[in-house]
DNA sequence: AAGTGGGACAACCGCAAATCT
DNA sequence: TAGATTTGCGGTTGTCCCACT
């Protein structure tokens, strides 16, 4: 239903919300609650509908909104949650407690999108360019950008303590200069073919090496200190991964998803260049499906 | 001081799904 | 069960502000 059509029988007032708008609104919510947006208007006083109000209050009003410019934090968070869910920016916010959608959409394609932009990524996929990666133009990011790695070896290396790749101290997305130098040779034998890990392409790992190997937040891999002293570091990432599995409904499929035949694996990644045979087993001879397979990575999996 | 361009943010539009009658 | 209504979401546009010329 358009906003024609729920305000075709008043004449409601659009634009940018007054003050005093605001506190009718907000005292209104107080009062009665919002269980029915389109009944607010009316006790509120306000020439608005119900959909106006409904979004002020979400995207402004609301007092457990967190206001202020995004941490490095969430901007890891947005960024993994993306290359995952695709524009889905009402799940994304989720993750980020105090932000809504509208924000979370607002600063990726403000800030975020170009500058993926700016390094020679596509904001979609997450992957390089094509033709940067093949054109003379890479400069500096030619040369590690090659082998497309997959969101599952990538992921998988980071589970592992077998790897430990270098860590950049206050990398954010925001840092213009900041451009991954490669330390390693990320060997292909760690590759599984590529996979799709969002509606609109594949693999994850692009933009991760961007970004200094690896990613703030989800699937960003312990710097060195956090190794020595891990608890309340790995209890809050645990805790986000878990919400995150939690809301995907991973975790009440995942056991179930183990014990499923071939064909329902195949079933699930119908679309994709895996080689399920040779990853299924893999992961289970290295028991890594079940005990280090991170929520992240299940998520990534299960998408 | 006035004009202009770009960035950030707020709000609207249109669609689809969910819910109600 | 069908139609009407409500809610939620993503894409897009509008507005304000600020830096720059």
């Amino acid at each position: 239903m358009g906003h024609h059509q729920c305000c075709s029988k008043q004449k409601v007032k659009r634009g940018l919300w007054s003050p005093e708008e605001d506190e009718k609104l907000i005292r209104t919510i107080n009062e009665h609650g919002h269980s029915c947006w389109s009944s607010v208007p009316k006790l509120a006083g306000l020439q608005r509908c119900g959909k106006s109000c409904r979004l002020r209050w979400i995207n402004y009003l609301r007092p457990d909104l967190k206001r202020g410019s995004f941490s490095p934090e969430e901007e890891g968070i947005i960024l993994d949650c993306h290359r995952i869910l695709g524009n889905r920016w009402a799940q994304i916010a989720k993750h980020l407690p105090g932000r809504t959608d509208n924000e979370v959409k607002n600063f990726w394609n403000s800030c975020i999108k170009k500058k993926m932009m700016a390094q020679g990524l596509d904001p979609k996929t997450h992957n390089l360019i094509p033709s940067l990666s093949l054109g003379s133009n890479a400069g500096h990011l030619n040369h590690v950008y090659h082998q497309p790695y997959s969101a599952f070896s990538t992921i998988s290396m980071a589970s592992s303590s077998h790897f430990t790749l270098p860590s950049h101290e206050g990398l954010s997305l925001l840092d213009p200069n900041f451009h991954y130098q490669n330390s390693m040779n990320f060997d292909t034998q760690y590759s599984i073919g590529e996979t799709s890990m969002n509606p609109y392409g594949s693999g994850v790992s692009d933009e991760s090496r961007m970004w200094g190997g690896t990613t703030v937040g989800f699937f960003e891999l312990p710097r060195e200190e956090e190794m020595q002293a891990p608890p309340l570091f790995q209890q809050q990432q645990q805790q986000q991964e878990e919400q995150m599995a939690c809301e995907v409904g991973f975790d009440d499929e995942i056991n179930e998803e183990t014990n499923k035949d071939d064909q329902d694996l195949e079933t699930s990644f119908n679309s994709s260049s895996f080689d399920l045979e040779f990853i299924k087993s893999s992961m289970l001879a290295s028991d890594m499906y079940n005990s280090s397979m991170t929520s992240m990575d299940r998520l990534a999996w299960d998408c």
